[in-house]
DNA sequence: GTTACAAGAATAATCGATTATTTGTCAAGC
DNA sequence: GCTTGACAAATAATCGATTATTCTTGTAAC
C-alpha cells in the first residue's frame, strides 16, 4: 500500500542542515528529488516496489522530464534502482543490506568522528552541544507519529553534526548516504527502541567525549551506539520476518 | 516517421572501457551517462567548466531529456555539480580534493581489501592473479596515447578486482567512485610515474599478499601504494601550478 | 566614471505529444 | 498440456516546442 506523498507538505528535507535558506525557489526537478528521497526513507514508497512513471507523474502533478531527473539523482544514493527500458524501482531492503550499512557506518562514521575531533574547531564543538541539547529535548512517543518524524530529523542532524568538523566533504557525503539508508530501516520497521537502552545517555557520552577531544573514548561510544542500533533492527526484522 | 541521424549516433564509445559488453541495447540516457563519465575522467571535458546544454546536445546528437538525465546521474558520483537554474558544470579539481580522495582511498580501499582477504573465495583469488598478469603485460608508453588509455582501464580493473571479494556492494560502489575521481587526476595530469617507483612490483606485492591471505602485509602495501600515488600527483599539481 | 535599470539575448527548465520497448493475452500448432 | 508467435495494451524513452530564468548589453541619471 502506498500513500500519496502528494498531500503532506514535505517541506524541504535537510531542515536543520546549516542555515540553507532554500527560498522555495528550487526547480521542480530538485524539489522532486527531495520529496522522493523523503518518501522513500519514510517508507511512503514501499521498498522494492516498482515506480510507475505515469502514476507518479499524476500523483506529484508534474511532467515526465523533471520526474525522471529527480529519480536519476537518487540512483547513486542507493535509494532507487534503474534498469534500461524497465524503469525505476525503490531499492529493496534485506538483512544483508542492513548488515552492510551498519558495518560501514561503524567504519566510516567513526573515522569521520575521529577526524572531526582532530581538526574540528570551536564552532563545531558548539554545534555538537547545541544538537545534543535539541535531541535530548525531542519527544519520542510511538503514539504520536509527528514526534517520531521530528525526532528522526533531529537525530539525523545530531549524527551529521558530530562528524561535520572533519573537513572532508566527500566523506560527509558518503556518511549522509549511509545515514539515509539506515534511517529508512528504522523509520519503516522500528517505532521504539528496545527497553534496555538509554539512547539519550549514549548520545550524551558520544558528544561529551567528542568536545572533550577524547578520541578513543568517543569513537568507541559511537561505534557501540551504531552497532546496538544495527543489532536492534536486525532482531526486529528477523522476528517480524518481513525481510529476508 | 522519425528522423534520427542514424549515420553516426552514439557508437563511437571506446570498447576498451572495462570488459562491459554493452550489447548496444542501452537507452540513450544510459549511454550518455557512460560517455559523459568517460569524457570527464579522461579530461575531455575540462574540470570546472560549465556544461552548455545546447552545445552538448548538438555535439552528442541527442535531445535534452536524455542529456539531463545522464548528467543528473553523475552528480552523486562527484563528477558533476549542479545548481538550480544555472545548470551543470564539471566538478573542479583542487589540491584539497585530491588529498581527500587519497586519504579516503587509504581508508576505504584498504578496509575493502582486508574484508576481501577475510571472506573472498577462490574465484576471487583467481581473478586477482588474472588481473595482475594482465596489468603486468599492459604497455605504458607516454608516446602512445592508446597504451595509456588501455593501461588506465586495466589498472582500474586490477584495483577493483582486488577488493571485489569483500561481499559489500555499497562499499564497492564508494570505492569505485573514489577510483573514478582519482583516475581523473592521473589521466589529466600524469603521463608517467616517477622514476623511483616500480609500480609493477608494488602491484605484485599487494596481489601476492592478498591471495596468500596475509592481511596486514597486503593492506600495508596497498596503503603505501595509494599514498605514493597521491604524493606523486600532489607534487605534479603543485609544481605545474595548474591547480590550487 | 559609476550605478541602476530596462530591454533583449542566451540559456535552463518544463511540457505535451510521439516513438520505442516491454509485457500480457490468446489462438494455432505440435 | 505446452510452446510459439502474433497482436494489443501498458509502460518507458525520446523529441520538438514552449515557458521561465539568468546573463548581457546599452543607456540614462547622477
Amino acid at each position: 500500500m502506498k500513500h500519496q506523498p502528494e498531500a503532506h507538505n514535505l517541506s524541504n528535507e535537510q531542515a536543520g542542515n546549516s542555515g540553507f535558506s532554500d527560498d522555495g525557489k528550487n526547480t521542480i526537478g530538485s524539489q522532486l528529488a527531495s520529496r522522493l528521497r523523503e518518501a522513500i526513507i519514510s517508507g511512503d514508497l514501499e521498498a522494492g516496489s516498482k515506480i510507475n512513471l505515469d502514476r507518479a507523474r499524476q500523483s506529484f502533478n508534474v511532467s515526465l522530464s523533471p520526474l525522471r531527473e529527480g529519480l536519476a539523482r537518487l540512483i547513486s544514493d542507493g535509494l532507487v534502482e534503474f534498469e534500461d527500458n524497465r524503469g525505476y524501482r525503490v531499492s529493496p531492503v534485506s538483512l544483508a543490506n542492513l548488515e552492510e550499512i551498519t558495518s560501514l557506518r561503524e567504519e566510516f562514521e567513526v573515522f569521520a568522528l575521529k577526524e572531526s575531533i582532530r581538526v574540528g574547531d570551536v564552532e563545531w564543538e558548539s554545534n555538537v552541544m547545541r544538537m545534543l541539547h535539541k535531541l535530548n529535548r525531542a519527544e519520542r512517543d510511538a503514539n504520536k507519529p509527528e514526534t517520531l518524524e521530528h525526532w528522526e530529523a533531529v537525530h539525523r542532524d545530531f549524527h551529521l553534526t558530530l562528524i561535520s568538523g572533519c573537513g572532508k566533504p566527500l566523506l560527509l557525503h558518503f556518511c549522509k548516504t549511509l545515514l539515509n539508508l539506515n534511517d529508512r530501516y528504522r523509520r519503516t520497521f522500528l517505532t521504539q527502541t528496545s527497553g534496555d537502552r538509554n539512547v539519550n545517555q549514549e548520545h550524551s557520552e558520544i558528544a561529551q567525549g567528542a568536545v572533550a577531544r577524547d578520541s578513543d573514548y568517543a569513537a568507541e561510544q559511537l561505534r557501540q551506539h551504531i552497532h546496538r542500533t544495527g543489532t536492534n533492527l536486525l532482531g526486529h526484522l528477523t522476528r517480524t520476518g518481513v525481510v529476508r
